[in-house]
DNA sequence: ACAAATTTAGACAGGCTTGTCCAATTCGTC
DNA sequence: GACGAATTGGACAAGCCTGTCTAAATTTGT
């Protein structure tokens, strides 16, 4: 034994326990992504979870507390990635064009087609209308605050001399578009995207936010191009 | 009477009869949307149509069938919009920016923010991987003949020297992500954006589209850019 | 090894939903 | 006005699901 004993003696949280909440949280939110709300099944979410109904109950109290529960836990998540990703923008880009398109492709990976990512948006698409103010957290922390980071960053490339941008939200906005133009489809069916199509996703995507946004420059062939009202 | 009887004296169907099923239809695509396939109830249904139940039952049989009716209707109506839409391209342009605006809010209002585009977005995401074969004919039908005939549109265009662009197919998939880069969250929550929602995304979104496609003019009057290659 | 807490399997009531059946009624047509 | 088809409202069985309860089995901490 290598833990100090007497350093948490009251209400100790058995071992399993928690590992148990976890194991049910994660067959729910998959359940309920699978099924919706109305369609997942208790039994369903038990049996993934590798746990008896009884024992969801303990942890969840009811069925709607369950979903909540799966809620907060996917936005908690996500956004903690989103952060993450974003903190990893290209302050002082060697490459621009290649540090942008990593930069899309983390992002893809990272938080929108991944498990949560792909999970947390099904779930706002299909029960959004139902718990507006749980979503409405999420709506505010996470795209929010995804979108004016970004556009902070952007606002610091184009100081900095790198991008030509009127509205910075705007090009945020439709940065994350464009890198995710090509997979509209595959993310309506629920579905994820290959390594291959991300990137040329990305690729295209980088390209396109270039040709509009980046400084003009006057490279030896084309220098009159800049003196402009 | 100035039908010529004879011709469907047999199972004339009733004046009302059709009618009738077209109300049931409509409030299953509303009510299916609102609860899910498996939170969506018949009665509910019948209700919001303003039928009876069995009535429900004479026209469609059963729930599963009733679905892939409403997804059906949703999606024909949805393509006939989409094409008649982009028959409206415009083809000569006397100011293409502001005929690409027009266009962009056009299809947003006419195929993607209307009550069908809606439903069927929102149908696709939820039921989509329970019924891969019935939303398989809508991708193919939708949006795969959308981008190919805006892809030839865009293609003209660039023959016609009004636009510098790469792969056409990239342009059309980019221009609609463009366009919609504002309204996602909105879409997403199955809302509806206002009408001047949609003009500023599609404003920004043309604007951006074409800093990256639009034919390069030699700045000094424009007169020069014409002769190239 | 012992005691407390947790987990399990199963039964169970209550509620809701689907889909069917049927008699009474309404509607459209002649 | 009369006929036939469609519609209605309601009853009905069967099935499924939630949420509770219980007693037995298992795990955990000491």
């Amino acid at each position: 034994m290598f833990m100090k004993p007497g350093v948490s003696p009251d209400t100790f949280p058995p071992r399993s326990h928690e590992a148990k909440r976890v194991s049910v949280v994660d067959a729910a939110a998959s359940v309920f992504c699978r099924e919706g709300y109305a369609g997942a099944n208790i039994d369903l979410i038990a049996a993934e979870a590798g746990v008896s109904r009884q024992t969801v109950y303990n942890h969840h109290g009811d069925k709607e507390k369950l979903f909540v529960a799966v809620v907060r836990d996917l936005t908690e998540r996500c956004n903690a990635g989103i952060f993450a990703t974003i903190a990893s923008f290209p302050d002082q880009p060697a490459d621009l064009e290649a540090d942008l398109i990593a930069f899309a492709v983390r992002m893809n990976r990272n938080c929108i087609c991944n498990r949560d990512g792909r999970f947390l948006r099904k779930l706002i698409q299909a029960e959004g209308g139902r718990y507006p103010e749980l979503f409405a957290e999420w709506r505010e922390h996470g795209p929010g605050r995804t979108w004016s980071a970004l556009a902070a960053r952007f606002a610091r490339l184009a100081f900095a001399g790198h991008l030509s941008i009127g509205d910075p939200d705007v090009a945020a906005r439709q940065f994350l578009a464009l890198v995710n133009a090509e997979l509209q489809i595959t993310f309506m069916l629920g579905g994820m995207p290959t390594e291959e199509e991300v990137l040329r996703s990305a690729t295209n995507g980088v390209r396109t936010f270039l040709s509009a946004f980046a400084r003009k420059k006057s490279p030896a062939g084309k220098q009159a191009a800049l003196v402009h009202a």
